[in-house]
DNA sequence: ATTTAATGTAATGATATTGGTTACAACCGT
DNA sequence: ACGGTTGTAACCAATATCATTACATTAAAT
């Protein structure tokens, strides 16, 4: 099985915070907008997330922000705040080998290190991506999208209501308005 | 989501094969027994690697072997065989990221390097591992467990049928008895 | 205090995948 | 032809994902 997009769709939360959060209110039905999925989808992630604490969660106000620095929130935080991965194991193993077989009841002490070790080096792999790197990653992509084309995406098209922010956004998100 | 058990269920034959393959022959039903799933799953799987060239089984008179050097068999062929890894993609991503939005029509820009570089970090590791491994792995874990202990594992259990002559092969699997 | 705009979460459903099981056609040595 | 085996289709139960509606709760703004 793949993984779910709970993970890329907590990751494209954290580059709309950062993009738009010097702005605008982050809210659940302005990130269901640039994401494209049902605001409880949102909400639900976000949950895991203020869970997890790596973001903060305004009731009633409304919004979201870090809770702590973006270099201090790995891809691996976010994986394992969003992912329901059972035992923390990432490979499930079948439930019932033969004691009475020599294969059967030595299978786990042959498989567990090895299976470990594959774990160990994608997770050793999404602790050296940061929030910070998506940050940066995501200024640099906007940043020199706007200087070859310029809008060619506003045509015909209706967005979702809080989506219209973001689509001003498009056209002048260098101009830093300060809308809180 | 946890990536299937079909794997270490894949795994475990390749182990029984080596283990078991000198002095019996490998049906699905035996494989059954040691594994405790049903045959049709073992079948089905044993089919994936079939289709994938990692193993020779015989129709009509039964039995299965590799169709490579155990070297030759990594994990990540294993893997591959038997997992079903949409696009080859271990993550899944959200299917409609708001191309009006700088952050929705980037996202991918963004995230598709990351998230292959994770991947590939696995997948190196995977292919680090091979048939030849699991091979020597079990083989030394069952000669050490006949030097400790003698037989602890048969106090009154009855097994299927075709796990019968697993269980004597628990007990005299070094004399090398030729029974096909 | 009331209104308003949010969050938090329960409940339900559609869809997909996994794993289990029965059934049966096809195969091939004996 | 028989017996043991593989290959697969068909169906089912359990689980997970993702979508959606509904509503209680929160807190600022008026």
């Amino acid at each position: 099985m793949q993984i779910s997009s709970r993970f890329t769709i907590a990751l494209h939360i954290f580059a709309a915070m950062d993009v738009f959060g010097k702005n605008y209110k982050i809210t659940s039905d302005f990130l269901a907008g640039s994401i494209q999925v049902n605001t409880v989808i949102i909400r639900n992630i976000m949950s895991q997330l203020r869970n997890a604490g790596l973001i903060k969660v305004s009731r009633g106000i409304g919004g979201a922000e870090l809770a702590k620095e973006p270099e201090e929130i790995s891809f691996y935080d976010i994986y394992v705040a969003v992912e329901s991965i059972e035992d923390g194991k990432l490979f499930r193993f079948h439930k019932n080998p033969n004691p009475e077989c020599p294969v059967g009841r030595n299978i786990h002490l042959l498989l567990d290190d090895m299976l470990d070790d594959i774990q160990d080096a994608m997770e050793r792999e999404m602790k050296r991506f940061t929030v910070a790197d998506l940050n940066g990653g995501i200024e640099d992509l906007i940043g020199s999208e706007t200087e070859t084309t310029e809008n060619q995406a506003d045509a015909g098209s209706e967005l979702p209501k809080s989506m219209d922010v973001v689509k001003e956004t498009t056209e002048s998100h260098s101009r830093a308005k300060a809308e809180i």
